[in-house]
DNA sequence: CGCTCGTTTGATATATTTCAAGAATTGTGG
DNA sequence: CCACAATTCTTGAAATATATCAAACGAGCG
């Protein structure tokens, strides 16, 4: 591997280049994107409903959910982020965050001011492309998720999450689509699908009973 | 009214412009998209799930609804429009549709290439943003939609959907807050929230007789 | 007038929630 | 390496919101 591979912003190629071509300039331009690395914990925020970011940050390791709550204490889990995701453009580009952004495991985060993104997304239009394409397959990512929340019982639901997840781990080349890691807690992956801990619970546990 | 504010696409400009500041060029530019015009029956659809569109349509008038199925027969509507929004941004840039388009009235749509979008996109910057952002602004939407069907009641649900409208339909010039007209059925209404026709109706008796 | 479509209503079934408490696992300080 | 605290997981019984099935009613329309 050479050193440019080794870019801490590689991820951010990788993953921009899956919807469009990207040279070797196109590349270069990116890893000038001024960042800063930061280690985050379990648990920790990176950003708050209401929030007026002016950061985006790119994922390098862990994993990252963001949530909402209804007024009556209903947590609802939106999305989880892998490696290669760029967290945040949303919230950083409205100007005003309307849901919280939370490490799901330890990990590494490339901070960078959104300012530069923007900029550079219009100075090079392949790479607008990409980002643009990225937000809008965020959008697919949602569309799909409400119609699990929406409509299917218990056990597809958790059965579509889990598969959904398998297929972006696999392109994120973070483990085989028959088997990988997810270090989330039954009480997280209820808020995900939108049920009770305990359901989820009672539901896995029969799904392991037959297979 | 001059007769440029009468071009038939000024509803997008209003819609844009509310995002970023756009000036009197960038609106000759967005007037010089090349459209047609058609008028589409109710129930009328728009893009198939599975289709790959290359045209991207402006609503003139009337409302446009999107949809997608699960396995099992269930329906679930991802999201209503109203005059002024762009839809099939997002199908047409990803190239496969991932979601049915369907006239939910009667209405009016401007049909537009959707190269012809995305060069001016990148041309004008201005422009380009302020796309994204109303890309940005649907995924917000649809946030707000998976909290709302997953994780709140009938009663509140029905509520904040009939809310959301209210506010959009106000910000549309298309009705007061107070008051407005919605041309959707119970069993569309149910497919929305992900409820039950007959629950809607029940739910819906129960708030009447309150207030 | 008769038809179709949407709404309303009732009785019953079922999936999921709620509450509560005990077992298992993980982490932490000594 | 152990003991303790703190999560997380598991299990049970009862409550409830919502779904399902079925049928009557009403309004718009040719």
């Amino acid at each position: 591997m050479s050193e440019i591979v080794d870019h801490a912003l590689a991820p951010m190629v990788r993953k921009l280049g899956l919807w469009t071509e990207l040279g070797a300039a196109d590349r270069d331009q990116i890893y000038q994107i001024p960042y800063q690395l930061r280690h985050l914990d379990a648990g920790q925020y990176i950003v708050w409903d209401g929030d007026k970011p002016q950061n985006a940050c790119l994922l390098l390791s862990g994993f990252v959910y963001r949530h909402k709550s209804s007024g009556n204490g209903g947590r609802q889990i939106l999305s989880i982020h892998m490696k290669g995701d760029i967290i945040d453009l949303q919230n950083s580009l409205l100007g005003v965050a309307d849901h919280n952004v939370q490490m799901l495991s330890a990990g590494e985060v490339a901070i960078m001011p959104v300012q530069a993104l923007r900029d550079l997304a219009f100075r090079n239009p392949a790479i607008g492309m990409a980002m643009w394409y990225e937000t809008l397959v965020e959008g697919s990512i949602f569309r799909e998720w409400v119609l699990n929340v929406g409509r299917r019982d218990a056990r597809t639901r958790i059965g579509h999450l889990l598969c959904e997840f398998a297929m972006r781990m696999e392109a994120a080349h973070l483990g085989q689509q028959t088997s990988y890691e997810l270090p989330i807690t039954q009480e997280q992956l209820a808020d995900a699908v939108a049920l009770t801990p305990v359901h989820v619970n009672r539901t896995l546990w029969r799904c392991r009973r037959m297979g």
